[in-house]
RNA sequence: GGGUCGUUAGCUCAGUUGGUUUAGAGCGCAUGCUUGACAGGCAUGAGGUCACAGGUUCGAAUCCCGUACGACCCA
């Protein structure tokens, strides 16, 4: 019929138009009059390339930049990445390693030069990849972490935070990575479980010669570090060890037996050995009870001096070697399977070693109760609803905040040292030196005699002032940047790192801006395989997503992603997810081939039927738009696209286009052809934000000459009033279509074939409103309203209105009546729940009246109905 | 061990402060269609004692209590 093919090619569509609304500039936003839309990117780390969790989470953010800028606000989605110290740190390692350079021998400026280029030649991966997912982002906006004036933002809070006395060194028991060498916060660590061994040992009571307490643990190796023994005070089998000491095996030393209520008397044997250096609980009871603590691991998990034994060996290699040792020597009662659960780098993967070490850290008490606030009382409101739950636990037992990892990559802790071992916090070492100067008289000093701080800050430390600092907020609070777009609107981003990054974005909003950083927070599930699993590289579960635009497009991708992923709910992936996307896709590109098949005639008239149609489809886009309203309102994304779908689907291609469709080579008519266009206008409109790309193509391609405004910059249609007289008129003539489609189905009649249709009403006045939509629909020659019962036809009900459709062949009378049965026992049985209702007198007296009122009435039409089921069935009889 | 959330059709999920015909959607499935936009399609249809057991109520998928199972968070 024309040049358009049948099949919808993506791919010379896609780049087409991204590159198009680059060129005029339209992601690029400005402070103006309109209301702004502000959504700040949760910057992926800059090793990383696109996965499927960005996928997901862009396509959302994009959803809803797109629409804010078609419902006239002034969008500005704010693009980025973070520096993520630990991992991008270790890639740079490794890379050197390759080329035989190792980072020990490079100091400090020389490795950071190899991190900037690593970073300027690979951190701009993904945002390139989003690029193709046709994210519109301000890509004039994008911000680094480690910008100039995000890293100085960083730098200023931290000696901020520091002269109002929430930040302090202290000695800790962190997790130590021992394959990255720093510290990681909790929420960096992943707790699985691993199948162990629980070593039972027996440690000699000091003074006797065969008296021996029996304790479990999973860490054998961990005794070296003993300084004490633990038992719960009120166990009986131990009473005999008050004020004695027992002797660790293999090294002899004699440590103290303590009684506290923490121990657990069913674990184990109930007895516990204690190692405050080297596990929280132990370390919090040696500070009760002011033991020793002995740290027996050098920084990379090898055993140092104060060990004794095994002294350079690895942790791992030394738990084997002891256990052979402590069996040979006697100390070892048995050993059993055990599962528990361990915690594992979350960058490197290596088992996390709880050590004492010297840290920064940032007090959380006092900042975390505004912020906790805020939530609670949806100032600031979460999507879905139930993870304020979480939040409040957490805020409520929220820990100090280990700020200082021992790495080059990252912002540099601003302190500096004195030669007379006091410190000043300053930006610069000028002004620590001016400081110092000072503060302790010290005139002589020069500035080769500070010495600043090795550590960097913790990445959430400078992503926590994300949404300020990407508009320069911090440094110049007062920048019509910051003014205008803060607080911004929408945070779409991972349940996973609701803590460690959505909530102490919270605290420094509050802390900085006196306001909250936005006011709505979406939470995607995660993205897993089919098995459930949750998608990852190690797994090689996870398809490329690159590769799956290529397939299905993006617009295909897109809608995948998005139908069966209501907010918090994980998402279990599937290809064919994308496929449907895509057949959608391919769907309103056939609607468009259709529409530009038709010829128009301007000297013919308007058919009845589809004057009918346009008057129904009107209602029907009302309508959908006050749902898609009621949804994105909601953040019921999936909701809003499906809406959409089957507006696109069912409403407009199904039922509008068949009603409208002139005869096959016949023109249409001008006002029906237009009036078609107008709605598919206004379809594209409302889809683009989901299918940006088709949407645009076809806004372009529809019109008769070459537009000048482009579909991405325009206004969604108005929301006009809803006719629902004619919506439900419709679905009446909808269910009296398909009952008939299904009589020729089960007849096997063909559609070119016509028939007559002959009504009998027995309640209302007929409504011919619709006739000539289903005469046109199911080929009907005539329709007919009858008084008398037709004979010898096939026919149906609905309600209590009767159809009859006379057939050439004979009717199946057997098949007939059974049809009628059935049908007469459903609204037997139907017609019992209700009368059974209305006869319980409290139900009467005590539901609302009009619930009584459309019980009444389903009475009365059920029993209508029956009445004409029966009647048909003796006719038949 | 503590906490939070969940369990509705084969799968993924809706079901909005309890009441609108004995529960809906998409996908999948079955059957029939070369219907002049589309087989990446069209039409028709089958599928659920709403996890289980109590309770509140005139009325429960919806509220309360318990059990089982699952997920996540924290220790």
């Amino acid at each position: 019929m024309t040049e358009i093919p049948s099949k919808y090619n993506p791919q010379d569509t896609e780049d087409k138009w991204y590159g198009h609304w680059m060129k005029k500039g339209y992601f690029h936003s400005e402070p103006d009059d309109r209301e702004p839309y502000c959504i700040v990117i949760p910057p992926p780390n800059v090793t990383g390339v696109l996965h499927m969790g960005h996928m997901l989470n862009n396509t959302i953010q994009d959803v809803l930049t797109r629409r804010a800028r078609m419902l006239g606000k002034n969008a500005c989605w704010v693009p980025g990445t973070d520096h993520a110290s630990i991992a991008t740190e270790a890639k740079v390692v490794a890379k050197l390693k390759a080329e035989g350079i190792e980072k020990s021998n490079l100091n400090r400026d020389e490795f950071l030069a190899h991190a900037w280029e690593w970073k300027e030649k690979h951190g701009g991966i993904i945002l390139e990849q989003l690029k193709k997912l046709g994210a519109s982002c301000d890509w004039e906006r994008t911000a680094f972490t480690m910008d100039e004036s995000l890293y100085e933002s960083v730098i200023e809070v931290f000696i901020d935070l520091y002269n109002k006395g929430l930040i302090y060194r202290g000695v800790r028991m962190v997790n130590w990575d021992p394959s990255a060498l720093t510290a990681l916060s909790d929420e960096e660590v992943n707790h699985r479980e691993v199948n162990s061994k629980l070593y039972y040992l027996r440690y000699r009571v000091e003074g006797s010669t065969d008296d021996w307490v029996t304790i479990a643990t999973t860490r054998p190796e961990t005794i070296l570090g003993d300084t004490a023994l633990c038992v719960h005070p009120e166990d009986e089998r131990f009473q005999h060890l008050k004020g004695k000491r027992v002797i660790v095996p293999l090294i002899n030393r004699s440590v103290p037996v303590i009684f506290d209520e923490y121990v657990d008397r069913e674990f184990g044997t109930g007895a516990l050995k204690i190692t405050p250096a080297h596990d929280i609980n132990d370390y919090n009871l040696g500070i009760k009870y002011k033991l020793d603590s002995i740290d027996i691991f050098n920084d990379n998990g090898t055993l140092n001096e104060a060990a004794q034994l095994y002294v350079g060996q690895d942790r791992f290699a030394v738990r084997k070697e002891i256990i052979k040792d402590l069996d040979a020597n006697g100390f070892l009662v048995k050993t059993e399977d055990y599962v528990n659960k361990v915690g594992f780098s979350e960058r490197t993967d290596a088992v996390i070693e709880p050590k004492l070490s010297l840290q920064w850290f940032l007090k959380m008490e006092d900042l975390a109760k505004p912020a906790l606030e805020i939530v609670m009382n949806d100032t600031i409101q979460f999507y879905p609803k139930k993870f304020k739950n979480t939040y409040r636990h957490w805020m409520e037992n929220v820990r100090d905040w280990c700020i200082s990892r021992q790495l080059w990559w990252g912002q540099r802790i601003p302190v500096y040292y004195l030669p007379n071992n006091e410190m000043v916090v300053a930006k610069s070492a000028e002004e620590a030196l001016t400081i110092a100067k000072q503060k302790f008289n010290l005139f002589n000093l020069k500035i080769e005699d500070l010495k600043q701080d090795e550590d960097v800050l913790d990445t959430w430390f400078s992503s926590w002032l994300w949404p300020i600092s990407v508009f320069d907020g911090i440094r110049n609070p007062e920048n019509k940047d910051i003014k205008y777009y803060y607080p911004t609107n929408d945070l779409i981003t991972a349940p996973e790192i609701l803590f460690f990054w959505v909530a102490r974005m919270i605290i420094a909003g509050l802390e900085y801006r006196k306001d909250i950083p936005f006011k709505n927070v979406y939470l995607t599930g995660i993205v897993r395989d089919k098995l459930g699993r949750k998608m990852s590289k190690s797994l090689g579960n996870s398809p490329d997503p690159i590769e799956l635009i290529k397939k299905y497009g993006a617009d295909g991708v897109r809608v995948g992603m998005l139908l069966t992923s209501p907010a918090g709910n994980d998402l279990p992936f599937d290809e064919g997810l994308c496929e449907q996307g895509r057949n959608f896709s391919n769907k309103i590109w056939n609607a468009l081939r259709l529409v530009k098949g038709w010829e128009v005639d301007p000297t013919i008239e308007q058919p009845d039927s589809s004057k009918v149609s346009v008057h129904w489809f009107e209602a029907k886009l009302n309508e959908t738009l006050k749902t898609l309203d009621d949804h994105f309102s909601k953040y019921r994304i999936s909701d809003a696209l499906m809406t959409t779908y089957k507006l696109i689907w069912d409403d407009f291609c199904s039922w509008y286009l068949e009603m409208v469709k002139p005869a096959y080579q016949k023109p249409i008519d001008k006002v029906t052809f237009e009036k078609t266009i107008e709605f598919f206008e206004s379809l594209v409109k409302i889809a683009h934000p989901f299918i940006p790309f088709i949407s645009e193509e076809i806004w372009h391609q529809i019109a008769d000459e070459k537009r000048s405004e482009d579909l991405m910059v325009s206004l969604l249609p108005k929301r006009g009033k809803i006719d629902h007289k004619i919506l439900a008129q419709f679905e009446i003539a909808n269910e009296v279509i398909i009952a008939l489609r299904s009589v020729r189905s089960q007849k096997n009649i063909q559609n070119k074939e016509s028939l007559k249709l002959f009504i009998k009403k027995n309640d209302t006045i007929a409504d011919l409103t619709f006739d000539s939509v289903i005469a046109k629909l199911c080929n009907l020659e005539t329709i007919e309203y009858v008084i008398e019962k037709v004979e010898g036809a096939n026919s149906f009900t609905l309600k209590s209105t009767e159809f009859y459709i006379p057939l050439l062949e004979n009717i199946d009378i057997e098949a007939e009546i059974e049809k009628l049965e059935t049908e007469l026992k459903y609204t037997r049985g139907f017609i019992q729940t209700v009368i059974k209702k209305l006869s319980n007198e409290r139900f009467v007296n005590s539901a609302p009246e009009k619930v009584v009122e459309i019980e009444r009435k389903k009475q009365a039409d059920a029993e209508a109905r029956i009445l004409v089921l029966e009647e048909q069935l003796k006719m038949l009889r």
